[in-house]
DNA sequence: TTGAAAGCGCTAACAT
DNA sequence: ATGTTAGCGCTTTCAA
């Protein structure tokens, strides 16, 4: 663990002198610098980034949050931002907080105490007090974003679930379902809560509609336990909208297993798009969400903060497809179709 | 940002006496301590893990370093590692390499420089000089392990390849395959040499074994494009044993659309079994590897090398076991067996 | 039992 | 152009 102070006296200078090589903070003499530069390499001197962050000073490093490592979708959004983040000199840090509000807080000031220049987050709960407070370091919220009392002054990178979830209603209308069940997360938060919304909207006129929507995790296992509830509840329905990948491989899987064919009995419908839902038996529908962008331009959004200070919060809206495969169109349509 | 000296401040006494109040380093008089207390609330003071890391304190961090977020694969294993690096008050930092082992050695002196208390790798090369300095921290290795030097001293968990190799090997002649061919990736780790070697030694009769073998890397695109390959070169075959998962998913959406049948044609065998397999189309057959095992238990080992200084480097190696499903099964074969 | 002060590695203001 | 020094927040001797 070679210190400056190692390197000085190796290159028979002040630290001073090495701190300015190392920075290029002012002129110093060729050969001075040069014989740093050798003893930098010979003694194999890291400089140590912690008594860096102690003054204050920029680590070059990024936090990013995320809810859920296992569900594939947040990992192509890693590989954006990281690949930006990469590009510019940074490092990213990455935590997880099993989508749990407290744990989310914890990793949060973790990161803050790390001296981080700037934290992504990827929010579950629509309840940050942790944001309210004046920010310390840049933040940037991807994929949901909460809306409050200081936060207005947040950036964030969003996709249009209004306009999704309308993409998928009017399709499964195009192939004649009438009665769609929902199948989604609480709407905690913002993406959830929109998706649900218009879903409502969409079935203003039917009163009972709300008997037609259930709500659990973002996994296979809460799709499982959803569509075994709503099997029991003796609805009648002929598709189901799923708040996203997982949560429809869950469902497929019970309709399936009771002898309902998909796409020929119901429709199913995913949201996000992971890159697995086109290897699913059947290929699931779903919407395509530009996740690896979102990271991409977050990335670029907290870089720019961190460096330029504080600019004006950017509210960036990304438009998702829908991506029609095997699981929506039943084949009495196909066969019209053709 | 409170720092301890507002705190001693603010309850009327040195900062020394506030620091052991934190740490339960001496006894403090009661009153002070009551007062202590109350000033770091009212303060919302937080230690600076960053004062404490320079010290060359512990920082109750963990550096977690794999080589493809996007291979659910190493999700689960950070799963794994996370649930038991929580419960025993300890943060993970997660770095991403890309199976790219300069930026492997990049986040490995990044998270040393960020002085976390131990490190844990899966790591994506055979050749890891940074490992063979005497080591400043505990270092565990997970899934992969290298040979070298001083290496000797470092603990590792790792699966039985050969075991699983063998498992997969067996079970196809037992479905009467004959002519396997072998879609790997370049074996560089300790894994993929393991079962290349194991693919190998099962086939040492055979002269030509080397040309039935392709290598390519542990992604869906380099499947395709390995069974692509495959197809092309003419070569005679009947089954095909993929270095993973996600190579296998690769291989069949070739060979199906070029009209060859699995399993009834060619029987095809993952290794992994990541949880998508079980929604593939067809459903795949592979070796399971107990991945969240290798997390928790590495987790263990390093927090057990931590917190109880160098002891003995322990060497464990899981069982893998085979799960078959529907790729590698043709129906002559069931029927047969029914 | 408590406080004063040194020092971890580094940068920046200041002095030369 | 270079060196000296204070100080970032903290722990830990050492004195009192």
């Amino acid at each position: 663990m070679a210190s400056i102070k190692d390197v000085a006296k190796m290159a028979g200078v002040s630290i001073s002198t090495v701190s300015r090589v190392i920075n290029g903070t002012a002129n110093v003499r060729e050969d001075l610098s040069a014989r740093v530069i050798e003893a930098i390499k010979t003694l194999g001197y890291h400089s140590n980034p912690l008594a860096r962050g102690l003054k204050g000073l920029p680590t070059k490093t990024i936090g990013l949050i995320i809810p859920d490592i296992e569900n594939p979708f947040f990992p192509a959004m890693v590989r954006g931002v990281q690949d930006v983040a990469k590009a510019n000199g940074y490092a990213i840090f990455l935590c997880n907080t099993d989508e749990d509000a407290k744990l989310e807080e914890i990793q949060y000031s973790l990161l803050l105490e790390k001296k981080v220049d700037g934290i992504l987050l990827v929010t579950s709960t629509s309840n940050t007090p942790f944001l309210q407070k004046k920010l310390t370091i840049p933040v940037v919220l991807l994929d949901r974003y909460v809306k409050g009392a200081n936060l207005s002054d947040l950036s964030y990178v969003v996709v249009d679930h209004t306009f999704g979830m309308n993409l998928i209603l009017n399709h499964l209308r195009d192939v004649g379902r009438q009665k769609t069940v929902f199948l989604g997360s609480k709407p905690i938060t913002s993406g959830a809560r929109e998706r649900f919304q218009t879903f409502l909207a969409y079935h203003k006129g039917d009163p009972k509609i709300r008997s037609r929507v259930f709500f659990g995790k973002y996994t296979e296992e809460s799709g499982f336990e959803m569509a075994e509830k709503l099997l029991k509840s003796g609805i009648d329905f002929d598709s189901v909208v799923c708040g996203n990948d997982l949560i429809a491989f869950g469902a497929i899987e019970v309709l399936e297993k009771n002898g309902i064919n998909v796409p020929n009995d119901v429709s199913i419908v995913g949201y996000d798009d992971i890159s697995f839902s086109l290897y699913h038996s059947p290929k699931l529908t779903t919407i395509h969400q530009p996740v690896y962008e979102i990271g991409e331009i977050a990335s670029h959004l907290i870089i720019d903060a961190i460096e330029k200070g504080y600019s004006e919060p950017k509210h960036i809206k990304l438009e998702p497809r829908l991506v029609i495969r095997e699981t929506s169109v039943p084949r009495s349509v196909k066969n019209a179709n053709t």
